[in-house]
RNA sequence: GAGCCGUUAGCUCAAUCGGUAGAGCAACUGACUCUUAAUCAGUAGGUUGCAGGUUCGAUUCCUGCACGGCUCACCA
């Protein structure tokens, strides 16, 4: 029997009706003059009968997103880009035809309409429909409009109904999008020029982390999805470029998290005659900024604590921290095998070698890193542990490097740069070397840089931000998936 | 990769001790010209994720698989 068939094949049939009779039911020459949101910006603050007397007609486009039938009238709400707004059909209005051709409208078809504003009895503004065409035939019914889409997997999987459904998901996109556009504005506005580097590399460098592989068939070559940019920016540095900045896609072939999702968004940028310390000053300026322009204050929340960006932030030394968050034993910065006792007692791996810094930087990831809740600048990390980073001139065995903790996560990682070619080959080799066999040696040596290096590179400091992560603090989300449109997941097997 | 939890109508959720799978919204038919989770009357909609097992009988108990979530591991 037919009605009794599923709600797609219905929708069709009402489809493949509107087509017999001659009306397309996919137009695309249908004009709009005002968004939703332009019409409450004009029309808002007026009275009714400051409405009555109002001449221009409207012409609006969006989503039935309810219908509410009164036999001879109706209001829906239709939801463009900026919002939603309700209109009033009435059949005196419109004329017999149109009004039964009206009934034939389903919630999640697009209308095209004109029409004149008014406001209710309740006061809420409305369009007056005067015509309206019928701009797209949805073939599937929308989720239920009280509680919209809550099932994780369809929201993640169907991102389009979850920005339809729950509004919260879209003003954390378009809180996302903002937080970009202002990061641009930001680093423009300081003379920085936003570049474009490979994502094709022949060697994945910058960072240790498992690449992408893939193979280029022309050059018959092995290539690597990078893993950070940072590599070819310098080059970019050492070529003149002395301000520039990349807001870069990076992937890493490692788990998946609330934390981690192999493709992300980074923030990259270098100053030439800057040191770390003025990487830290930007970076709390630019964070607060923001936080600012967001939330208006200072103090925010994050999953169910506060979070306070009040600058100046909070400074510790590496070492310091081990024993003033971490309360562990100052006799592991002195000798390195009670550092490893210690991490054995914490039943750490110690996997990745055991070099002094190395066991620290353990150390410091399981006893100090979750506890920087609020924004905490650690600086000073071991020479072993920072394998690009310039040399303390105090001490050779630590970095002029910080790292950003906020709410227990690493947000950003920023240092003066080393620029030292001879010191740089010294350091490659000794990440070979620490490795061992695990690690192929010529994925870890990048000559092409080296070359680069040794015609010059200026004092430069530089610093990646975790976009994702940052985004996840200032919207409150919790989890990273919350914060990319299309994060992955295995494809669903299909039932066939 | 490991542990725990979850998967029921298009959506949001029920289903007692193992006893014929229900509701709201959406849809369909009808009434209704200021509603806003409109209202009222009626109708239809299910391989309970998949495959096995136990049982007279499985949404329910067991095993395996798939997908997802959380935690851990991994991510210098």
């Amino acid at each position: 029997m037919d009605e009794m068939s599923d709600l797609f094949e219905q929708r069709v049939r009402k489809l493949q009706l509107l087509k017999k009779e001659g009306i397309n039911p996919f137009p695309n020459d249908f004009k709009v003059s005002h968004t939703s949101k332009e019409v409450f910006e004009r029309c808002g603050s007026l009275s009714n009968e400051e409405l009555q007397t109002f001449e221009e007609s409207f012409s609006l486009a969006g989503r039935i997103m309810a219908i509410r039938d009164f036999g001879k009238a109706a209001f829906i709400h239709i939801k463009d880009r900026e919002g939603k707004i309700q209109a009033y059909l009435q059949k005196n209005i419109l004329g017999e035809e149109s009004f039964r051709f009206f009934k034939r409208f389903d919630i999640g078809d697009y209308i095209g309409l004109e029409g004149r504003p008014f406001k209710t009895r309740t006061g809420e503004l409305t369009i007056q429909v005067d015509r309206f065409r019928l701009l797209v035939k949805s073939l599937r019914p929308l989720p239920e409009k009280w509680h919209g889409l809550t099932d994780i997997e369809t929201r993640y999987r169907q991102r389009y109904l979850d920005l339809i459904a729950n509004p919260r998901t879209k003003e954390v996109f378009l809180r996302r999008i903002q937080i970009i556009q202002r990061i641009r504005e930001f680093f423009t506005a300081r003379g920085f020029y936003e570049v474009e580097t490979p994502m094709l590399h022949p060697i994945p460098g910058g960072a240790t982390a498992k690449p992408f592989k893939t193979y280029h068939n022309a050059l018959e070559m092995d290539l690597y999805l990078r893993i950070a940019p940072e590599l070819y920016l310098k080059r970019l540095v050492i070529g003149g470029l002395e301000r520039i900045f990349e807001i870069n896609r990076s992937f890493r072939n490692e788990g998946i998290s609330t934390l981690h999702n192999p493709e992300f968004t980074m923030l990259e940028f270098y100053q030439s005659y800057a040191t770390y310390l003025e990487m830290m000053e930007m970076t709390e300026d630019l964070i607060c900024s923001l936080v600012k322009e967001i939330y208006g204050q200072f103090s925010i929340p994050y999953q169910g604590r506060e979070i306070d960006f009040t600058p100046p932030w909070k400074r510790i030394r590496f070492e310091e921290s081990l024993l003033e968050i971490g309360g562990l034993d100052p006799a592991i910065l002195r000798e390195p095998s009670k550092a490893v006792e210690v991490a054995r007692g914490l039943n750490l791996e110690l996997k990745k070698g055991t070099s002094h810094g190395r066991v620290l930087a353990d150390l410091f990831k399981e006893v100090v890193e979750p506890r920087l809740d609020q924004p905490t600048f650690v600086t000073h990390y071991p020479t072993a542990v920072s394998p690009l980073s310039r040399r303390n001139e105090e001490n050779p065995e630590l970095v002029d490097r910080f790292e950003l903790f906020i709410a227990g996560r690493e947000i950003a990682n920023g240092f003066s740069e080393l620029n030292d070619p001879l010191d740089q080959r010294e350091r490659f080799l000794q990440q070979i070397s620490e490795r061992g066999e695990e690690a192929d040696a010529s994925l870890l040596m990048d000559e092409d840089f080296l070359l680069a290096l040794e015609f010059g590179m200026p004092p430069t400091a530089g610093e990646g931000i975790g976009i994702d992560r940052l985004v996840m603090i200032l919207t409150d989300s919790p989890s990273i998936r919350d914060v990319i449109f299309f994060p992955l997941l295995r494809p669903e097997r299909s039932a066939t």
